[in-house]
DNA sequence: GTAAAGGCTGTAGTGACTATAGGGTCAACA
DNA sequence: TGTTGACCCTATAGTCACTACAGCCTTTAC
């Protein structure tokens, strides 16, 4: 069931060093050693790391992730306050959704215009350009 | 038409200072300049600057943002490339957009039943848990 | 004409990793 | 039993993408 931290970085593609890392600044949580000092990792570091990499992985900042990891761990905080913090990352990944999906449609644009041999009409940019004034 | 180094930022919001990085960098063109040594901007600029504060926010690194840009500059290039780096891209993008999705229901999730009183139920980091394996 | 706002270059600091040095642990095989 | 190779440890320095001064110049508004 343990594993090491080779073993958690593959599974989850992370450097050692990044795990290491994200120790030393309090967001993952300090494991249980081997007796030869090796860390020793369980199921629950194995969900948080992968959320925290894959919260990375769509844009959000390191103090971000743990905001949205406090969501979880902090039960019995104050509900207006959750609810306060949900509905902004909310309103943040509605934001970030649309943007990917304009950013999908002009890829499969190039994609498609690609196919015929020309390419002539590609509005990538304009995909996620200025936002309305 | 032109504008000021701040205005771009402010319609981009973007920092000034990240305005000349990214001109020093190579990111975005040098503009001309006033009599008084000012940049001044047009809106092929504030196109691109978009894209690229966009792109980011989105997860890509400067060099994925680079490598989308040239899809949409260099349209006399072998379009298998093209294609290719747009499947590859693609891929990408369909990702980040089931990962949000997920994201989006856990906090939809976290705020319902913050409206209740309760948060017991709060799978937020599940949402974005480890890959199938 | 002068004060405030905003532009200029250059350099140094921050956040989030990433790489390297120098050494210890462990499983496997001769 | 010894040793080889893969992997772990700490500590520190380097990189990428900004961000924040410092010190000075230009423009706008009174």
């Amino acid at each position: 069931m343990a594993v090491t931290i080779g073993d958690l970085g593959r599974t989850t593609g992370t450097k050692v060093e990044t795990i290491r890392y994200y120790e030393r600044i309090g967001l993952l949580p300090a494991p249980p050693r081997t007796d030869g000092n090796y860390r020793s990792y369980g199921a629950a570091e194995l969900a948080r790391l992968s959320f925290i990499r894959r919260g990375r992985d769509l844009g959000f900042s390191l103090d971000q992730v743990r905001a949205l990891l406090a969501l979880s761990d902090d039960r019995q905080d104050d509900c207006a306050d959750i609810d306060a913090i949900a509905r902004r990352h909310l309103e943040e990944v509605e934001r970030k959704l649309a943007d990917l999906t304009a950013l999908r449609r002009e890829l499969k644009g190039v994609i498609s215009s690609c196919k015929g041999g020309a390419i002539s009409d590609c509005r990538i940019i304009e995909a996620l350009g200025p936002r309305a004034v």
